[in-house]
DNA sequence: AATTGTGAATTCCTTCACAGCC
DNA sequence: GGCTGTGAAGGAATTCACAATT
């Protein structure tokens, strides 16, 4: 692996190729190429190219990739060969859509605890089987669970005390739903999913799309704050 | 209003300004500048200014910015004098959780219909208020009661023949949560939410925290895919 | 012949720095 | 003096194009 420090946009990329390395697995191809797979995936063969050798030299000349052999790279590479356990706090709709969510390799990922300082919903959360408990107990049952990654799904109001408190149990990486700018201490990854950001930006497309704008298709994805 | 085009970035940005701008509101402050604004929300100067002047020039030499009439520029910029209408298919606990969703302003966006093709769930949700449809009525309750936004909150499987079935029922602006790529025909926005791509970047985090990585926060935002 | 890996070129975005105006 | 608006500089990300390799 190279020194030089890797874009969050490559790694973005790195979770697309994976995806489409599967899709390439289930129909049992065994070689790719860079160009094909732009091709097959709208991509572009020399940033595909690129962003692997920032990790290394998986392919061969003349030849290609294997398919699984550098699925197993990025999985390695993206860290998904261990199960990562998940804390939601806040147990209303969005924390109890995201507990059932089956969107994610249940391998890769598994939400273990919910967690709520209303006193009402504590218990077990019978469709996704997860127990919700009260937020006083958030570090002695992050560390008892294993959890790595917290999840922010309170209102605005509360989310930066959240942060805090998922910082103090000793979180570091977090994913935040609620639409503020919150800060956090050196070490902490924060990604914030920011519905209102998004609605607005269709918005604005939906205001200008009279007006010439031929733009298009978009991807929510990342950019440095800090 | 020059000709260029703008960029995603740049748009996604006025969104924060507008927040930025309605705190200040809120605590009665009638006039600002680029400088203050970047100090007090942590921004660039020069790129709040440069933002703008895509757009117009809204400030005074020597003075700054008035509040109040750059918050209603921005607000007509990005369309949201007018209230937009959501449409939402699936309605799983995700499309029951986004219905009842309190994060965006209702003078700028309301969800006034969800889809779904079981039909176990049609009839009134109760706690949103909002009535579940038939997917098969789309098209007729899409224009009846003019939506102008789709949400895909259906499984992976199911997301592009809704996306097919929004477009043909006259949608051009669409958020989808569904981890996949999909196809649109030209003219349509469509922005996607790839909570599993979030999660693997957290995941990347996470495996090289100790090596040395010192980069910290993040905010999803979009890049172009087409 | 085909395809990788990668410097060089290009494009896009951000930041600097200052002329122009209040 | 203070602050905007903006051309120029700088930096980052993408794409080109080709030498190296099988």
């Amino acid at each position: 692996m190279k020194t030089e420090k890797i874009s969050e946009l490559t790694i973005k990329r790195l979770s697309i190729y994976l995806r489409c390395l599967k899709e390439l697995a289930d129909s049992r191809v065994v070689t790719t190429s860079s160009q094909t797979l732009a091709e097959q995936f709208q991509l572009n063969s020399a940033q595909i190219r690129k962003d692997l050798t920032y990790f290394g030299q998986f392919g061969e000349r003349g030849v290609g990739y294997n398919v699984e052999e550098l699925r197993t790279h990025l999985t390695k590479i993206l860290g998904l060969e261990t199960q990562h356990r998940i804390g939601i706090v806040g147990a209303g709709r969005l924390g109890m859509a995201l507990a059932s969510y089956v969107g994610f390799d249940p391998n890769c990922f598994k939400v273990v605890a919910l967690f709520d300082k209303d006193n009402s919903c504590l218990g077990m959360d019978l469709r996704s089987g997860v127990h919700v408990h009260h937020i006083k107990d958030l570090k002695e049952i992050i560390i008892q669970k294993e959890i790595v990654i917290g999840v922010v799904a309170v209102p605005e109001s509360d989310a930066q005390e959240v942060v805090d408190q998922l910082t103090e149990a000793g979180i570091t990486a977090i994913l935040n739903f609620a639409p503020v700018r919150l800060n956090t201490e050196n070490g902490i990854k924060l990604k914030t999913m920011d519905l209102a950001k998004s609605f607005e930006s269709l918005s604005y497309y939906l205001s200008n799309e009279a007006t010439g704008d031929k733009e298009s298709t978009v991807t929510i994805s990342g950019f440095e704050e800090k």
